[in-house]
DNA sequence: CGTTCAGATGTGTCGTACTGATCGGACGTA
DNA sequence: TACGTCCGATCAGTACGACACATCTGAACG
């Protein structure tokens, strides 16, 4: 996926097993705080082994999710753990409206910034990449392959942290595009219908700043495309409490 | 009352065994790359079950620190690594000059900010909080008491980031400070002298502007605030240019 | 009514056995 | 000599079983 390009297509059952103990908070609707269900449970529920679930588990506790007290159980980290105290580091999964907003928030800021100093700091070669990836967006969206328009937006946003020459709001951009990849998991999923159109046109609005090398147009095309794919999100909610049940 | 689960000092020997492991890395003098004992060895080593090890060694993995592959070993987490890839957090040391800069214009990103919100969202006891910081900031300095100085100056920009109500940017706000912090302990130390009584004002301008709800003052004097500071850091790093050897 | 104690539950630790990915060296062939 | 193949060593990944130790529950007991 998003990850280091392995070598091989090998991930290890631990890694797995993580994120479907994430998933599995979620579809049980558990809450900080709340007990989760043992270890013996959890390897029987995932179909492996109680030592698999435990090396998952201890991914969760260092990465602030999840809690083991001995003798008792464990437990959904409580917000404190979630926001990372001490040396753990922050993370986090968005479980309501509430978190999705604030992340579109989050990535407004990250995005406009990033924009604005790729307009100042972009290389040629940078240039081309930032292009080459609104293109590949296009294309995507042009013959309706939702693969390659999600792999060129992601390339796109990637490409200009890139030019921005600042690893801290590239560590930014990547983390908020994960958590929002999440949080599609749970609810939530981009298509290529509707808002695509737009965006291929704002993705040309930001690199044509870029390349023209006004950082307050690249910033404001930035937000620009953040607000309306946060609108079309708000869009696709409404629609679902209209037609869904559960 | 609420019983506290009570947690006695004990502490899980796998979370000893990290630590442990990681300052066996130091003492190695492994660098981001070096291959590490094998876990049979780390085992060996901390006088311990291969199982612990283990675990020790997917925390580290998921803070990021340490790399894992099936049928090479154990690795000291490359630079990619410790910017943390997907799932993983970021947890990056500050080793020289552009990192710290980065790091200003990321920590000036995220301020203006919160500060812009906090300006449109604070609550009647948050901005208390603000301005109490504030004043704890300046008492501070006037008695020439740094730890209080300190202190203030966390919590000031702490409360705004409260204020500012978006858990992310809270997030961002604080490991940007703490990475600043550890950036300290490698060479550079904020200190009362100096820019203290401008931070005091500065300070004062910006509680000033998010009381008065005026998002835009209140972002402009938080980036005045950090500029000034960066300027202090530039100016501490030229003297000891000119006084230190190495 | 409070205290104590025994069992049940659940995480922590250990040992062992095996699987599968990777690497390097021996061997054979051109 | 150069190159490909194969084999064995190495080492992380997975599984299982057993027990230690912390914690909770409730029943027996004074």
């Amino acid at each position: 996926m998003t990850d280091t390009p392995r070598e091989s297509g090998y991930r290890p059952g631990y890694e797995v097993a993580a994120e479907q103990v994430l998933e599995l908070i979620v579809r049980l609707g558990l809450r900080p705080g709340d007990r989760m269900p043992t270890e013996n449970d959890l390897a029987r529920e995932l179909g492996t082994s109680r030592t698999v679930v435990r090396e998952a588990v201890k991914i969760l506790s260092a990465l602030g999710r999840v809690r083991a007290q001995k003798g008792r159980g464990l437990y959904v980290a409580d917000d404190e753990g979630m926001l990372g105290t001490g040396r753990r580091a922050a993370f986090f999964l968005p479980t309501d409206l509430d978190h999705v907003y604030m992340l579109f928030e989050f990535r407004r800021t990250q995005e406009m910034e990033t924009s604005r100093l790729a307009a100042r700091r972009a290389t040629p070669a940078e240039l081309r990449a930032i292009e080459e990836a609104a293109g590949m967006c296009r294309h995507g969206f042009e013959t309706g392959r939702e693969d390659l328009f999600n792999e060129g937006d992601d390339t796109f946003h990637t490409a200009i942290a890139t030019a921005s020459h600042n690893m801290f709001l590239q560590i930014a951009v990547r983390e908020a595009r994960r958590l929002q990849a999440q949080s599609s998991l749970i609810g939530l999923r981009g298509s290529v219908g509707g808002h695509a159109a737009k965006a291929v046109e704002e993705h040309d609005a930001i690199s044509q700043a870029i390349r023209a090398g006004d950082p307050e147009a690249a910033a404001q095309a930035a937000a620009t495309h953040i607000d309306n794919t946060l609108d079309d999100y708000r869009r696709e909610i409404q629609q679902r409490l209209f037609s869904s049940d559960r």
